[in-house]
DNA sequence: ATGTCGGCAGGATGCCGA
């Protein structure tokens, strides 16, 4: 089975570009961010014509999570226990936002997952991404403490470069989100919950990327940042025998501004 | 060179978020 997960940037945008690489590159199910949608809004024909169901979480022009399969969906969940809130305004009451969704497709639990950018290092938008991750982790771990076996591919755009590697330049995200240590720790603890990132073995660094700015040339002079992972249970995790980083999909006429992430699993 | 996208409100372009 061929799992991935992509940040499309506004699925409307880029829905007859997302339709034709699932069956180019012979994906069974993929995850996707930042479709930027209403439940309403979403395009789901291209998905059906190209042999795919698809489930989809969005409640407004920002965020919007989805999962897209040929190999059946079930069980849906819309966000995970504990997932915090979140509102911008005094009189808005805090909810949920659409950053998370949860489907059993052919035996994987894969969730999609879109964590808060978290803006600027200190603001409450950085508190509410560190709080986010820290909910997601217990969560994920209860997950794997009720079943051992279970097999669960959290994936997405995790809006956190985990080491320095991860990035085209320290000093040019110094003072940044995405590489503070709060942040990384984080991650880090996602990871010591059990959850391996199954991708880096196949795209050992450096300079191996999933994000690229569209301003200044980023992509063509490769200076990106790795942000998306595909992180796996460890019965997930035994069965990956391949895995890329689709750099071509970031190439050609309005790409999203990652790149899709690809496993292969037995 | 605060450099580029996408969506929104409003009905052109400026703002927000990334």
């Amino acid at each position: 089975m061929r799992l991935a997960t992509w940040n499309v940037n506004s699925i409307r945008a880029r829905v007859d570009r997302v339709a034709d690489w699932l069956e180019r590159a012979d994906v069974d199910v993929l995850a996707m961010q930042e479709t930027k949608c209403s439940d309403e809004q979403f395009p789901t024909m291209p998905f059906l014509a190209a042999g795919y169901e698809v489930v989809h979480c969005g409640f407004n022009q920002w965020n919007g999570v989805a999962i897209a399969s040929r190999v059946g969906i079930d069980d849906v969940a819309v966000g995970f226990d504990n997932q915090p809130t979140w509102s911008d305004k005094p009189e808005v009451e805090a909810a949920a936002e659409a950053r998370a969704l949860g489907a059993t497709c052919n035996g994987v639990r894969v969730w999609s997952l879109y964590v808060p950018n978290g803006r600027t290092v200190g603001s409450p938008h950085y508190v509410y991404k560190l709080q986010w991750l820290a909910a997601l982790r217990e969560t994920a771990q209860n997950w794997l403490t009720e079943d051992p076996s279970a097999q669960l591919a959290l994936v997405g755009d995790w809006n956190i470069a985990p080491t320095d590697e991860d990035v085209w330049s320290v000093q040019a995200y110094e003072g940044s989100t995405h590489v503070t240590e709060p942040e990384r720790a984080a991650f880090n603890a996602i990871l010591a919950a059990q959850f391996t990132d199954v991708v880096r073995p196949f795209t050992p660094g450096p300079a191996v990327y999933t994000y690229w700015d569209y301003t200044q040339l980023r992509f063509s002079k490769n200076r990106g940042m790795r942000i998306d992972f595909i992180l796996g249970s460890p019965a997930l995790a035994h069965r990956v025998t391949h895995a890329e980083i689709v750099r071509e999909e970031r190439k050609g006429k309005a790409p999203s501004d990652h790149a899709p992430v690809l496993v292969e699993l037995s």
